[in-house]
DNA sequence: ACCTGAACACCGTTCAAGT
DNA sequence: ACCTGAACACCGTTCAAGT
């Protein structure tokens, strides 16, 4: 019920050689099934592709949840690399473009990914609040840019851009097994009412960053 | 295993006057208790709300999945009333808005809903699909109605508004506990898109019908 | 310190026993 | 015919017993 033997239990002496080892095997075999049956494959299957008892999974990660944040927190990381990148991209429209790009394919690929994108529990884990939060200033700095060459309309933000991510990902969901690419075509209806012509007044505002 | 002993198996035989009473209890208590709490809401709860043991459930519905598809059933039916309804309204573009605004306001109020419209298993249940087919050709004559006045461009189909308001809803889930009304704002985005003014030409094609 | 598997409270589903 | 709750195979989580 408490907080949980978590293997960095508040100080973080050194794990044991097989400890290590075990964590390893543990966050490589998580990765490989969540990203392939979702965050709904069982604790016993991520145990078992580890070669270990399902007990060592609680002696490493609090809560699945907590092994889920682990291994989604790994993929915001990449995400915030290739974001903070386009940053300096010369075409500051192609840069907005590719972000919308690099993170529905994330979600294509890694089916983990999406269930955190759309509504999962782990959304709300601190891990990766934190690092949603890490992207989004990064996309923020992305439409500041696009915003000065004029090519995106003034209204929308950096959260925006998040919350279109995962939603042109989810509106595309339900065809993507009969329709793979189905996706791009819903990027790019979304990146149709984003250009300043297109703009009519918001009814809503943006919820405060 | 097997098909399963629904109550109207196969044959239906008129049931029992205590059966007629059990079965309207279970649905009723289950439109309350998943409208509240969405699908993962237990099948002992659902019994339990409507003051009959578990088992009866499976006596009447083969499957969870059964009960929820009876559920989302009713939902779809009203709203496929709703957009027919629109057909004959005299403002073309103000009908697509209401369609719209009306599929997101019904997952925005019932849990169930929106966890179908989601990609959630019931889904595919052959009662909910067919009701989705019967809606997406309504949506189809609401959006050739637009686009004959103008006032939607010329690629998008049906298929595409249906899809795009659940994605509407998705977009803006994450946020709806602290601003229940942001969804107004992304379909407002999306509508702005879908001006014959902002298309530029699309990637991918519109599945097959 | 670390690993393990039996044990617990849940879940959907089945079915023998009651009316 | 219909209802019921115990029983089953699962799930996440805990923990005593082993190394």
């Amino acid at each position: 019920m408490l907080a949980a033997v978590n293997a960095t239990e508040g100080t973080d002496r050194p794990l044991r050689a097989d400890a290590v080892r075990s964590r390893a095997l543990l966050l490589s075999a998580a990765r490989a099934v969540f990203a392939e049956r979702g965050t709904e494959a069982s604790v016993a299957d991520v145990a078992q592709a580890a070669g270990l008892g399902k007990g060592t999974v609680f002696r490493h990660f609090a809560s699945k949840d907590d092994l889920v944040a682990a291994i989604v927190d790994e993929m915001l990381d990449d995400l915030i690399v290739t974001t903070e990148k386009l940053l300096t991209a010369n075409d500051p429209a192609a840069a907005l473009r590719e972000f919308m790009t690099a993170g529905i394919d994330l979600q294509v690929h890694n089916q983990a990914f999406c269930d955190v994108a759309a509504g999962a529990s782990v959304r709300r884990h601190p891990l990766v609040r934190g690092k949603i939060e890490r992207l989004e200033s990064a996309v923020e700095a992305l439409v500041d840019r696009a915003r000065r060459a004029g090519v995106v309309r003034d209204d929308v933000t950096g959260q925006d851009l998040m919350l279109l991510m995962t939603g042109v990902y989810q509106t595309a969901a339900p065809m993507l097994p009969e329709s793979p690419d189905l996706w791009r075509r819903y990027l790019a209806l979304t990146l149709d009412g984003l250009q300043p012509q297109a703009a009519r007044p918001l009814p809503t505002p943006a919820p405060r960053p």
